[in-house]
DNA sequence: ATAAGAAAAGCACGATCGTTCGTTCCTGGC
DNA sequence: GCCAGGAACGAACGATCGTGCTTTTCTTAT
């Protein structure tokens, strides 16, 4: 790895962590140029303007989610056990561990800051990553189908669905209102989605 | 009303339609002073700070939400048909009725951008805006289980984080990833929600 | 070791931000 | 009709934003 390519992750770590609390949009030039002991310019010329930092950060994040929530729960069964699993460190991806971004989630920072912005470069990166995300989610549970762990009679797309409006609530009851509950709501609402999703005669 | 607390509503408005697609954090006084055919520093007069202009901005989209969604809904039966009503308008609130905001319920954004600031009266005052809304819909929820809509070992609080992740998860399916099923997952998880809630043995 | 090229810095720019100040205009009470 | 006080304005401020240019410093390959 080239120095050029060397600085420019040592930027986009720092910009993650930045962004996690005050989103994309919060992102300054000076700012991160401070943080990293860097010229504006200087760190300027790695990325071409402000929005290719963010659709590089955006990059950035989707690899770095991947190796942290995803590819260690491939390393589950598949089913029942795999989509624990991803549900498991996908809580922990929002807070709790020593390696989540201390503002919890960015992808969900940067949702609201996306949702009502014109088509663009950077929004149609984003809006891939997450429905990539749910794809992977209504891809693990359908898994779960095959392996009669779950009825045949479920909806996938519905199962992410649900699964992601758990998360977003727990981010929500969890870094908004701080309510200690928070991750004991998400733990029994994931519970009941599983349970109703179980097969009335398992074969 | 006077004078002043008249221009002040009219900037209120303007800013609320603003605030829902660039967030708090985006209103700026220039471009709402350019919205309202006003100088910045008149509309600035009004609000002697920017922070104090959101934190009217958060009071007066709190009263609105309650005369659209809360009061009407309020006015149906009580237990599930309120809350259906409660659901439905909380819907209409995030989009698709022409009384909501061009960018969607403002609350979202403002959660995103609330939710690692520092304690402050900004904060405060959207927490328990917040707070206020949850403990709504567990109130509700809770006269349903009274009425004998639903069962009595259920937990309000509970169900009123499902639901409020229901509607989360709506917000994101439609804004952000604009997708066409958007509102029948979001009907078809909130019928799973009353469902799961029924008492097995109705009085 | 040296030349070529990448990386970083320095400096400045126009724009826009929130905010202040002094002035002008309008309105309501006597 | 006058006068006090609120409402709005115009201009300016210091700061910070993203972004160009030019120059210096460092890497890297020969």
């Amino acid at each position: 790895m080239g120095k050029g390519e060397e600085t420019r992750q040592t930027v986009l770590v720092k910009a993650l962590r930045t962004a996690s609390t005050v989103g994309l949009r919060g992102l300054t030039i000076g700012g991160l140029a401070e943080q990293t002991s860097m010229s504006k310019s200087g760190l300027f010329a790695h990325f071409k303007s402000k929005e290719q930092l963010q659709w590089a950060l955006v990059e950035y994040a989707s690899e770095w989610f991947v190796d942290m929530v995803l590819r260690p729960a491939l390393r589950e069964p598949r089913g029942e056990p795999r989509l624990r699993a991803l549900f498991d460190r996908w809580l922990l991806w929002d807070g709790g561990s020593v390696w989540a971004l201390p503002g919890g989630c960015v992808f969900i920072s940067a949702a609201a800051e996306l949702d009502d912005e014109p088509d663009g470069p950077l929004r149609d990166r984003f809006v891939r990553n997450q429905r990539d995300w749910l794809d992977t989610l209504a891809t693990v549970f359908r898994s779960g189908m095959t392996e009669g762990h779950f009825d045949q009679g479920c909806d996938p797309a519905q199962f992410a669905y649900d699964l992601y409006g758990v998360t977003l609530a727990f981010h929500h009851a969890n870094r908004l209102l701080r309510d200690p509950l928070a991750e004991q709501h998400a733990r029994v609402a994931f519970e009941r989605l599983v349970e109703v999703a179980r097969p009335l005669s398992p074969a």
